[in-house]
RNA sequence: GCGCCCGUAGCUCAGCUGGAUAGAGCGCUGCCCUCCGGAGGCAGAGGUCAGGGGUUCGAAUCCCUUCGGGCGCGCCA
C-alpha cells in the first residue's frame, strides 16, 4: 500500500510540474509514513511541506494542488490535508481486508523477503574462549546474533554463521595449568595453585574425566584423554575440547547451531598472521619505535597508531583480529555483522583502521558491529554478581534450566543492544500475564483454542468461506488487527536491515495485545457464519504472523499451555 | 584527560532512518465474567524526553555544550 501511494504522488508531482507548479527538475523523495492516530488516516505523506520552499508556495496551498492531480485508486477511499501541509490517506477497507487472505495464502512465508538477493552474509557471534562455561553475557550475545542470522535469512541473505575462538593462547595455558592443578589434588589458594588460575568447580570435573581417560566429542573437535598428569599439552587439549562440548550443550539449549568454528591458531599456522604483516608493511603506513613495529591506524580514523609486533617479537592480539577480518572478507562476505561486548567496543576502529590499511578493497565501515552492553541479573531483587576467575557465576545453563529457553531467548532479545538490560529471574520465570513472552504465546495458544471450540461445537472453520465474507469486518479492532498484520513485513525489513532484532519483541507484545482485547470485545463463534469465518480468518491470519515472528526469535508457539 | 554507549512516567523500557496531542508493561486508583481460556479487557492518575544553546515549516530524534551513569583507553586477549 505505501508503495501504490508513493507511486500515485510521484504521478501527481509529475503532472504539478508539466503544469508548471512546480520547478521540472525536482525529483524529491516521497515519504509515505504510517499515522499515529486513525484521524490522520492510515498513511500520510509530508512532501507539501518539504517541497514547499523550493515551489514557492505555501504549504497548504501546494497540498492543495498536489490532491487535485492525484489519481483515484479503487484502494484509496479519502484524502484530506490536515495541520501544517500534511496529506492524510484514508485506505478503503477492503484494501486492509486483503491482508488476512495474503497471510493465509503465504502462511510461514508471509514476512519474507528477498531485500539480501541471496549475497553471502556472516554473523560471528559468541565467540567465547574455551576457559570456562557460557554466562549471561554470552546468552545475550547469542540471542542476539541468532537472531539477527534468522532475520536476515527471512530477508533473503545467504547467512553463515560462525564461531570464532583462540585454543591456543595465555588463557589457555593458564586453564591448563588449573586443570593440572586439580588433577594433582590442589585447592584454589593452596601452595602450588597456578597465579591467576581458574577457581571454577568445573575445573574439578575436567580434572576428574581426564584421570579416568574418557573420551570427549564437541562440535569442532574430539579429544580422549590421555590421563597423565605430567603431560600439560595433553591435558590442554582434552580440557579445550571439554570446554568446547559444554558450550554446544548450552548453545544447543539455547537453540543455537553454528556452522563454522574458527580457530585463532589457524591464522598463524596458515601463515595469515604473516601475510598481513606484510601486506600492511607495504602500505608504506608502519615504521619501528622503540623497536616495535607500528601501524599508523590514524591515518584511517584510529584514534591512536597501534603496535603490530612487540619488542619481543611477537604480535599483539590487532594482528589476527586484522588478518580474521580479512579472511571474512577473502571468504566471500560481503555483509559481514561482528557481534561483542561494548567491553571490546575499542577493537572496532582499530579493526577497520586495519582493514583500511590492506587496501584490498573493503570499503570502509564494514564490517557492521553490533556491540551488546552488560547484563545484570536480578534474583530476589538483589543482584547476582558474575566472576568468572572465582566461579559460581550464573551460567547460561543455569538460566535456562531455571526459567526455560522461551523466556530465556525472549528476555536477552527484547531490549537494544546499546541499553543495559536487567534481567530478573523471578519475572521471567513467572507463568503469569506480568511475563511478556507468556503474554504473546498465550495469545497463540488461544486462538488455537477458539479453533478447537469451533471444531466441538461443530461450526470449524472455513477458510474459503472466510475469505469470501472479510467485508464483514469492520469494528475498529478488527481494523487495528489488520493495520498490524500488514505492518509485518515493512518490520521485519527494517529489524534486518538495521541490525535490531529487538523490535520484532515489541511488535509480538502489541500484536498480542490488540488480539486479547479484540477477544475480549467481540465473540468469534457467533451464528452469522460469514460474520463468524470472517472473523476466524482474522484471528488465524494473527495466530500466523504471532508463529512467524517467534520463530525468528527462536521461541516455541504452543497450541495449548 | 580522551573515545564509545546511555539518560524518556515511581520502576523496567519502546519511540519504526526529523512529523501532528511523547507511548507500553509493571506498580497505583476505579470498573467489566448468563459469553469462545479472567492466564484477559476497559478507564484514570502519573512527563521541564537530564539542563542549556543551535539547525528548520517542525526536534525525544540531528549539531554544540554542561551535568550524571556504564564501558573502554596496555608492546593483555
Amino acid at each position: 500500500m505505501k508503495t501504490l501511494l508513493a507511486r500515485l504522488v510521484t504521478e501527481a508531482l509529475a503532472a504539478l510540474a508539466q503544469a508548471g507548479t512546480l520547478p521540472a527538475d525536482v525529483h524529491p523523495e516521497v515519504q509515505i509514513e504510517r499515522t499515529r492516530e486513525r484521524a490522520h488516516g492510515d498513511f500520510a505523506t509530508n512532501v507539501a511541506m518539504t517541497l514547499a520552499k523550493v515551489a514557492r508556495r505555501k504549504p497548504r496551498e501546494l497540498a492543495e494542488a498536489l490532491v487535485a492531480a492525484l489519481p483515484a485508486h479503487p484502494q484509496l477511499a479519502r484524502v484530506e490535508i490536515a495541520g501544517p501541509g500534511f496529506i492524510n490517506f484514508f485506505m478503503a477497507p477492503a484494501a486492509w481486508q486483503a491482508v488476512i487472505a495474503t497471510v493465509l495464502d503465504q502462511g510461514s512465508a508471509y514476512g519474507r523477503s528477498n531485500a539480501g538477493g541471496g549475497v553471502k552474509t556472516q554473523v560471528e557471534f559468541v565467540s567465547a574462549n574455551p576457559t570456562g562455561p557460557l554466562h549471561v553475557g554470552h546468552g545475550r550475545a547469542a540471542a542476539i546474533g541468532d537472531t539477527l542470522a534468522r532475520l536476515f535469512e527471512a530477508t533473503g541473505w545467504d547467512v553463515t554463521r560462525e564461531f570464532y575462538y583462540n585454543d591456543a593462547g595465555v588463557q589457555i595455558g593458564n586453564l591448563a595449568l588449573s586443570v593440572q592443578a586439580r588433577i594433582r589434588g590442589l585447592e584454589p589458594g593452596a601452595p602450588g595453585w597456578p597465579e591467576d588460575g581458574y577457581r571454577g568447580e568445573y575445573i574439578r570435573d575436567i580434572a576428574a574425566d581426564y584421570l579416568a581417560g574418557k573420551a570427549v566429542v564437541a562440535d569442532d573437535r574430539q579429544v580422549q584423554a590421555k590421563a597423565d598428569p605430567d603431560d600439560l599439552d595433553a591435558i590442554r587439549d582434552f580440557a579445550v575440547a571439554y570446554l568446547r562440548h559444554e558450550q554446544d550443550l548450552d548453545l544447543r539449549a539455547f537453540g543455537v547451531a553454528f556452522d563454522v568454528y574458527y580457530l585463532e591458531s589457524s591464522l598463524y599456522a596458515d601463515g595469515l598472521v604473516e601475510r598481513t604483516v606484510a601486506r600492511l608493511a607495504g602500505s608504506g603506513r608502519t615504521y619501528e619505535s622503540d623497536g616495535a613495529l607500528w601501524l599508523a591506524s590514524t591515518a584511517y580514523g584510529d584514534d591512536k597508531d597501534r603496535v603490530m609486533r612487540k619488542r619481543d617479537g611477537s604480535y599483539t592480539y590487532f594482528l589476527p583480529d586484522v588478518a580474521y577480518h580479512w579472511t571474512k572478507w577473502e571468504r566471500g562476505y560481503r555483509r559481514v555483522v561482528t557481534e561483542l561486548g561494548a567491553d571490546h567496543h575499542g577493537s572496532l576502529a582499530r579493526v577497520r583502521a586495519g582493514l583500511q590499511a590492506l587496501d584490498v578493497g573493503i570499503p570502509p565501515g564494514w564490517p557492521e558491529y553490533v556491540l551488546h552492553q552488560m547484563v545484570t541479573v536480578l534474583r530476589n531483587g538483589e543482584e547476582v554478581k558474575i566472576s568468572k576467575r572465582a566461579g559460581g557465576y550464573v551460567t547460561l545453563r543455569d538460566l535456562i534450566d531455571e526459567v526455560g529457553r522461551d523466556a530465556t531467548r525472549f528476555f536477552l532479545i527484547m531490549r537494544k543492544s546499546d541499553s543495559q538490560l536487567v534481567f530478573d529471574i523471578d519475572l521471567a520465570k513467572q507463568q503469569s500475564l506480568d511475563n511478556p513472552v507468556y503474554y504473546i504465546q498465550y495469545a497463540h495458544a488461544r486462538v488455537c483454542s477458539v479453533m478447537r471450540q469451533a471444531d466441538d461445537k461443530g461450526i470449524p472453520f472455513d477458510a474459503a468461506a472466510g475469505r469470501a465474507s472479510l467485508g464483514r469486518l469492520d469494528d475498529p479492532h478488527e481494523e487495528a488487527l489488520m493495520l498490524q498484520l500488514d505492518r509485518y513485513p515493512e518490520l521485519i525489513a527494517v529489524a534486518a536491515r538495521d541490525d535490531e532484532p529487538h523490535l520484532l519483541a515489541g511488535y509480538l507484545r502489541e500484536l498480542a495485545q490488540g488480539l486479547h482485547a479484540y477477544y475480549n470485545a467481540q465473540p468469534f463463534l457467533v451464528d452469522d457464519a460469514e460474520r463468524r469465518n470472517a472473523r476466524l480468518a482474522l484471528i488465524a491470519a494473527v495466530r500466523q504472523v504471532i508463529a512467524n515472528g517467534l520463530t525468528l526469535l527462536g521461541v516455541s508457539a504452543p497450541e495449548s499451555m
